[in-house]
DNA sequence: TAAGTATGTTAAG
DNA sequence: TTAACCTACTTAC
């Protein structure tokens, strides 16, 4: 599920599984193999998120010049996932592969029992130069997940936008990290219409929708999924039968197309927006 | 077992 | 606007 909160929560699996370690890197499937190398028998320093792009450092060693930095986008599809214990026989594709190394940083490098990552089927998976890294924040809008993010700029963009709001919101140069289901939730539960353009937003509106994203998000990343309906909401307040949602969360619209909404009864409509499928609650959002 | 779909982005046309 | 990327899960048969 690689929305924003996916990818903070990966890169805080690095740091605490390999940060400060000495890693093994390969490239089971081989086309990574060149980045594999460069990485292998390196630290991993740092690892953090911007919206959906994973950075990781990881420390020159004595004999080379410079930390390299590896930047992973796991796109529609990718997976990121990390095991215990030895590394079993590399199974499937496996772009890069990361096994804890033991043993002193300076001397050979062991494989490890301890922690390995699998990365499958990304879109990006390539070693950046600090100028690369530098534009690839320049270009993300701020990330509600990020400590302290300044969403002064995603509103000077939306203030003056005659795009809607719902292909905004997943504009990463406008707000990074919102993918389609904290979209169509976070509209829901600010009551906003999806067609509504930028500029004809209020800025308090915009306001409640980005505070909104931060506590949902950092709710997501808690938890590991996207739970959006409030406690007012609940099949057993609002006096129905429990509720089934397979979608790994309990959210009002997202993939209920057809379905009575949660809040009003009304049914959920779905529509395709920029190559995108959309869905709102036609009585709820004005 | 096969088909269909997806929480995303880029590059080609 | 469309295709490509080429994983993983769900649904249909």
């Amino acid at each position: 599920m690689p929305e924003g909160h996916t990818l903070h929560r990966l890169a805080a699996g690095l740091r605490e599984r390999f940060g400060g370690r000495r890693v093994r890197a390969d490239s089971p499937q081989g086309t990574f193999a060149e980045g594999a190398a460069r990485l292998d028998g390196r630290v991993l320093v740092a690892a953090e998120a911007h919206g959906k792009h994973l950075l990781a450092v990881f420390r020159a060693p004595a004999a080379e010049p410079c930390d390299l930095t590896l930047h992973v986008h796991l796109g529609l599809y990718g997976t990121l996932r990390f095991g215990d214990g030895p590394a079993p026989p590399p199974a499937g594709q496996i772009r890069l592969r990361l096994v804890d190394g033991e043993g002193p940083v300076e001397g050979p490098v062991e494989h490890h029992a301890g922690h390995h990552a699998e990365l499958r089927g990304p879109a990006r998976c390539a070693l950046v130069t600090p100028a690369e890294r530098a534009e690839l924040h320049a270009r993300l809008g701020p990330d509600p997940l990020r400590p302290d993010p300044d969403p002064e700029p995603a509103w000077r963009r939306v203030a003056t936008s005659r795009v809607p709001v719902a292909a905004l919101l997943l504009d990463q140069k406008v707000v990074a990290g919102v993918g389609n289901v904290y979209r169509a939730e976070v509209l829901f539960r600010q009551g906003v219409d999806p067609y509504r353009t930028g500029r004809e937003l209020d800025r308090a509106t915009w306001q409640a929708l980005w505070s909104d994203l931060v506590t949902l998000m950092a709710e997501g990343v808690r938890t590991g999924r996207i739970d959006t309906v409030r406690a007012a909401h609940t099949p057993e307040a609002m006096g129905r039968p429990p509720r089934v949602d397979d979608h790994g969360g309990e959210v009002y619209v997202y993939r209920r197309a057809g379905m009575p909404c949660h809040v009003c009864g009304e049914r959920v409509r779905t529509a395709e927006l920029r190559g995108r499928n959309l869905f709102w609650c036609p009585g709820c959002q004005r």
